[in-house]
DNA sequence: TATTGTTATACTCTATAACTATA
DNA sequence: TATAGTTATAGAGTATAACAATA
């Protein structure tokens, strides 16, 4: 991996950066980058996709029921690592939107089944173009180390949790 | 670096984790990781910090005002990325906890000069502690890799600001 | 008793725009 | 005109707790 090593000043990011300010240490801090580099992700990702009406977070959520058809919604929340209570307005978005339907399991009537529509599909298909080059800009940031660094984002995930 | 090349299945995280589920695209995301280990490490921070009655955020203003005395508040926003008027009640409640102190610049009467007080520097080395502990964490998850890793989380931030 | 999903509610973090005061 | 800081306001994202229906 390269990068790394740099004097403890300023974040470059998302407003102009103060170059001149001392970080002290906090340049050491891993959490502290982790929460600067996904800010700027995360607002990076939402300049492109306000544009096509798109939520960050809806989008992990169709990609999952693309994913697994018929997945209920406290299901949805632990892949997402979201509150059922959380679900519970995204699903009704995307219903309104008529991107996903839902039916209520015959054998289980509690559990909430959620399926892509067809015009889900169809939209989930275009906002992976715009998540991909978005994506692609952090791939070639990453480089050859893609795998080990999503690896170690992972082990944080799962060790932290 | 180590990890990486796991079946694309569930993210183990902050509630329990849906192993079955097929997360599909979104294991290639790194923005996806990015958030999902943020989360991880803001929730696991959040957690011990709340005890010593500190917000995350909070932490990060209290160090640049120690590394930076006399900082404005324009300038703190910028070095943690974040606008100014968010800045205003972050400093509001800083002031009231007599963490730190603030005065006006003599030849630029815009300009709100701020310095850690007594017990600031006091209450910062307190609670460093407990960054230091949650950070060393994620120093064990990311081992020798440290420099590397925070070296791409910069470049992602400077990159995508 | 336990689980699924809903609702009511509240809290945190954040920004935009308009404002005051200074420069 | 431009900058520093404040205020009003709004919106996103989130969770907790209590609840109804079902298991």
């Amino acid at each position: 991996m390269r990068g790394g090593n740099r004097r403890p000043r300023a974040v470059g990011g998302a407003n102009g950066g103060a170059v001149g300010t001392d970080l002290g240490d906090l340049d050491g801090y891993i959490g502290f980058y982790l929460r600067i580099a996904q800010d700027a992700s995360f607002r990076a990702f939402a300049r492109t996709a306000h544009a096509r009406n798109l939520k960050p977070g809806r989008f992990a959520a169709l990609e999952v029921i693309a994913r697994n058809p018929g997945i209920g919604q406290s299901e949805l929340g632990r892949a997402i690592a979201r509150d059922k209570s959380t679900v519970t307005p995204l699903i009704q978005e995307l219903r309104e939107r008529q991107l996903i339907r839902r039916h209520r399991n015959a054998r289980d009537g509690r559990r909430a089944e959620l399926f892509l529509t067809g015009a889900g599909r169809a939209y989930l298909s275009r906002i992976r173009r715009h998540a991909r080059r978005h994506d692609g800009k952090l791939d070639r940031i990453v480089g050859a180390d893609k795998a080990a660094f999503i690896g170690l984002l992972k082990r944080i995930a799962d060790e932290l949790a």
